[in-house]
DNA sequence: CTCGCATTGGACTTGGCGGTCCAATAATCT
DNA sequence: AGATTATTGGACCGCCAAGTCCAATGCGAG
């Protein structure tokens, strides 16, 4: 791959982004169709089943505009897509996530998130890309470690928030608090892929929130 | 595949098991070298970064063998160490796991569970396995969730002759508290691959434990 | 011993799929 | 308008890895 071309890396927030020297908007239309074209599909049939071909005949595209906005091919792709997993995976928890300071909103969040993933059912989208970029790509281990970090940070922000409101108890760990749930969460996901089965994580989930919300989470 | 030959598929509890009319014990050795060599390598590089030419490499046997023993090739060799790693994650946590009947052997457990997927890192067999076989072969989901059935099985247990013995409050419900202490542990598992931290692995597998060890595993 | 089947070696075929290339067309700028 | 660059189509290449095949050899049974 010799591509010292005119095109620029940027870093911003986390995620990585090619700009061109010029992008307009038709091009800017087509290189998010191909990832989101992709990204359906991976969700489908797992990322490892998916082949360029195939994105190429569900976006309508042709192997030279792949090629052309993603010059690091198929893991330049897989790469895009899974930032845009990754913010997806964000976007479901909103707007609840983003204001964790009332125990409503707390179990408004909760129910999105089971919501969510009970849609999602078997199909992963972020499981499935790890563990094909798992080994190859740092850069996909960075997207994926970011995302934890950003929302392990807002439900940090949640707890703490609850914590000063005098809504919870004094003692409660921040930190410890919001990674159990976290930690929870992806649990339930694995066992939800597993055995198709959601009770694993509701009850992991609501176990780890009943350090704040008390015992009448049980519905 | 056409592969009507003289053999004859068998399914005994759980996993399938391809029987030779006659297999020597010579060819019993070559199978399970194959089994166990494949599983050493995608340990260390992952399942989809595996190919057959490796495995013939590092188990010094040939084409002709590998097809011999595995007429379905590669998938049913996938389906051979998935149903291998399987029975590794119960052999990690004996003896403990055969018996959690006192507040000791769950110690003892949690440590043994923690320091096996420390060791482990970043490589998790079952979690590499299951991406790629997850959609393709039915087989294998069965093989995981076995697992994960015969898992929750033995916790069950343990929750409940802590129970009967008195050594935990009558109000514990057994089957919800095995299942937040496994799924604390996959969670534990996701979040430790994806940031090459432990902490979230220990802190959450012990909130789980805390309704039956109480506050008192704190290291 | 010798017959038959299990076991083995390794060359060969095949296909899928990632990646390259060039030429045609559409925008955009001056 | 004309020059320049972005965008597009799709034929083509080449590799890699799964799977096939046949012939040679070991091994146990009668």
């Amino acid at each position: 791959m010799r591509q010292s071309d005119h095109r620029v890396q940027f870093r911003l927030s986390g995620y990585s982004e090619v700009m061109n020297a010029r992008l307009t908007s038709r091009g800017a239309a087509t290189k998010r169709r191909i990832v989101q074209g992709a990204a359906m599909l991976m969700r489908e049939q797992g990322a490892a089943e998916t082949n360029l071909d195939q994105v190429l005949q569900v976006t309508a595209t042709s192997k030279s505009q792949l090629f052309h906005y993603f010059p690091d091919g198929r893991t330049g792709l897989l790469l895009a897509v899974t930032d845009f997993e990754a913010e997806q995976a964000m976007e479901a928890q909103r707007p609840y996530i983003d204001d964790l300071s009332t125990i409503e909103s707390w179990t408004a969040w909760r129910d999105a998130v089971v919501r969510h993933y009970v849609e999602l059912g078997q199909r992963c989208p972020m499981g499935a890309l790890t563990s094909e970029l798992g080994t190859s790509s740092p850069e996909a281990r960075r997207a994926v470690s970011d995302l934890f970090d950003r929302w392990e940070g807002a439900l940090m922000a949640g707890v703490q928030s609850l914590l000063v409101a005098g809504l919870v108890p004094a003692d409660v760990p921040v930190r410890d608090t919001a990674r159990c749930i976290l930690t929870a969460i992806q649990g339930g996901v694995v066992m939800l892929r597993a055995t198709d089965r959601v009770s694993y994580l509701k009850t992991a989930l609501d176990a780890a929130l009943r350090p704040i919300l008390g015992a009448s989470v049980a519905a």
